[in-house]
DNA sequence: GTATAATAAAGGTCAAAGAAAGTCAAACAA
DNA sequence: TTGTTTGACTTTCTTTGACCTTTATTATAC
């Protein structure tokens, strides 16, 4: 516990408790820990990403925020399979076999599928730069991950 | 947390409840708040906008006022309206105000806006090339022409 | 009395300043 | 070498203020 980024993840841990999500200041923290505020960020990167289970929002100018969210609490494996493969690019037949076997997993709606088949289409993420495949992993990624938490949330 | 525009929006719906319109001072409101009057302009055009579904008129000079209106088009100009915006690049907070919009006017349903928010949040889309607007707009508009086609369809 | 000019009372615009958060790379520590 | 810490610079959203335009009322001229 020597490092100060520690301290700062387990003071947020501390502060989450058992709720879902937890509102707090950049620049707030990083006084309160006397550090500077990219410090907050690399403790939200490094300690709080999707790999750990979290999420994060945030908005900047007067009254900004960021928002911590638990994203999961139980891994099953198929499910983490899935996350993993979509850490690398995916192209478009690739990614309707997957959204189709979280709808016949009942981790989503037909109609959902419907419009995540749209939003990850080639036509959708046409662009200049041959980013198709990257953009499609990670859209079908944050769709998972966010779904995941809501899911958690109402149970 | 919380700045002044947001608790002039909070004000201002809170007034207008269930009604159509509302009339308001723009000076009687800022000196209620203490801010300048040109804050109310900016609360207006950022948060009581087309894309929110609000419509605004004013009259200067002695006796001025400004109305602002629940904007409850004929939906087929409404749609065009939205389709004619996603051909320029649109932020995350706008295209949530859009999908809010689609939902409210029964184009789909909740559960199909929560997936679009995430497919297009900043985290899905974020990428090297500064393309995140274009983007959100290509998905957008691809999902809508695409439910369109699917409801007319059903018809 | 009517026409016109001056004044006051609104609201509009725009750009600068301020207030957050984000990024990235260099320095540092283990 | 890997993970931390810092700081300079960027982007986004908010707040403020100076100046502009429109409308209503009041004063003045004929």
């Amino acid at each position: 516990m020597s490092n100060i980024s520690d301290m700062i993840e387990a003071f947020i841990m501390d502060n989450l408790g058992d709720d879902e999500h937890l509102d707090i200041s950049r620049n707030e923290l990083a006084n309160f820990f006397n550090v500077a505020p990219s410090q907050i960020n690399y403790v939200l990167s490094t300690r709080f990403n999707y790999e750990r289970g979290f999420l994060t929002e945030s908005k900047r100018g007067g009254g900004g925020y960021i928002t911590i969210m638990r994203a999961d609490e139980d891994n099953s494996v198929w499910l983490h399979g899935i996350l993993d493969r979509l850490n690398r690019d995916v192209d478009f037949r690739t990614a309707c076999y997957i959204v189709d076997e979280l709808i016949e997993k009942k981790f989503m709606e037909d109609c959902q599928g419907d419009v995540i088949k749209s939003a990850i289409s080639p036509q959708a993420l046409s662009n200049p730069f041959k980013l198709e495949n990257r953009l499609r992993a990670q859209i079908l990624r944050r769709i998972i991950m966010k779904n995941k938490a809501k899911k958690s949330d109402s149970d």
